[in-house]
DNA sequence: CTCAGCTCCTGCGGGC
DNA sequence: TGCCCGCAGGAGCTGA
């Protein structure tokens, strides 16, 4: 369920819980979510320190000064969330005011910050692996990835390169993490609405000024959504547990049946289903 | 290579 | 109230 934006808004919650603060204790409270957890887990993250979060689309990395590298990814359902981290409290101990686990919490670390932080996720599409920091670019999962929509590889050169001679709907091209790594089905349909192009459109038969719009409606949407702290639909939450709010700034997403936002459209809010996921758009104003 | 469909899993809301 | 169905911010895998 998360996308870029919400990711992006959980590393940066994490970031005054984690970095620079030592791993007391690490429960894993299963064997693993989609894939097996690597072996010795709890071991190897046990004392290690973090040194820096990063992200790369949806997955967060944690470099931990063990040299090895903690990859998570939050698939459709899953949650990070700190607790602890209040006023008051005392760094290098442990505080009792955490709330009670809940189901679904399958990783919990406390930190010498004080702060304890747990992964909940209850489809289990999630992942977290751990990997020599030094091969952490070259992870199966990340490999192949194309570039992040807000860096300057993303473009309108780029898309015409990417697209061209490609039949496939412009939805499922912006969807597929190898073009470019970080959009869902919310930040596509929105993009596109704001690009004002068809979702079904062949991507090759998109031309050169309307894949400028379609690149800068993406950063555009990406960076308001960032700015927002994310969008709250059903699970997902900030770090600190606060919803996000730009899903009120839809313009179509989960909209069918409201008219168009565009002034003066007399168009109603369509959806459709493409490879098995809703279509949010505007017939009248996207071609 | 390209593309569509299926699959993993749990929870929730709507209709009857 | 209870049950069944469809649907959900992802993405790897299969097979045509």
């Amino acid at each position: 369920m998360p996308e870029l934006p919400e990711v992006e808004t959980v590393r940066r919650g994490l970031q005054p819980a984690m970095e620079g603060a030592r791993i007391l204790r690490a429960d894993i409270r299963r064997e693993g979510l989609r894939w097996p957890f690597p072996p010795k887990l709890a071991e190897r993250l046990t004392g290690a320190r973090v040194l820096h979060l990063r992200r790369r689309s949806k997955y967060i990395l944690a470099d931990l000064d063990t040299d090895e590298t903690m990859l998570l990814h939050l698939g459709m359902s899953g949650r990070i969330i700190v607790s602890g981290l209040g006023a008051g409290l005392v760094p290098g101990r442990f505080h009792h005011d955490h709330p009670a686990p809940e189901r679904h919490d399958h990783v919990v670390f406390d930190m010498d910050t004080g702060a304890r932080v747990t992964f909940n996720d209850a489809r289990r599409f999630g992942a977290l692996d751990l990997i020599e920091t030094a091969l952490a670019e070259g992870h199966p999962l990340l490999v192949g990835l194309g570039p992040e929509p807000l860096g300057n590889a993303f473009n309108a050169d780029y898309l015409v390169a990417r697209f061209r001679g490609r039949k496939a709907p412009t939805k499922a091209m912006l969807m597929d993490q190898r073009i470019v790594a970080g959009l869902g089905n919310i930040y596509v349909c929105e993009a596109l609405f704001r690009a004002g192009i068809h979702p079904a459109r062949p991507a090759g038969r998109i031309g050169r000024m309307r894949l400028e719009r379609l690149a800068q409606a993406v950063r555009a949407v990406l960076a308001e959504a960032i700015e927002a702290g994310g969008s709250s639909l059903r699970d997902y939450r900030q770090a600190d547990g606060e919803l996000g709010y730009f899903q009120h700034a839809f313009r179509v997403y989960d909209r069918a049946g409201l008219p168009c936002p565009t002034d003066g459209c007399p168009g109603t809010v369509r959806r459709i289903v493409q490879s098995g996921r809703s279509t949010h758009y505007c017939p009248r104003c996207q071609r």
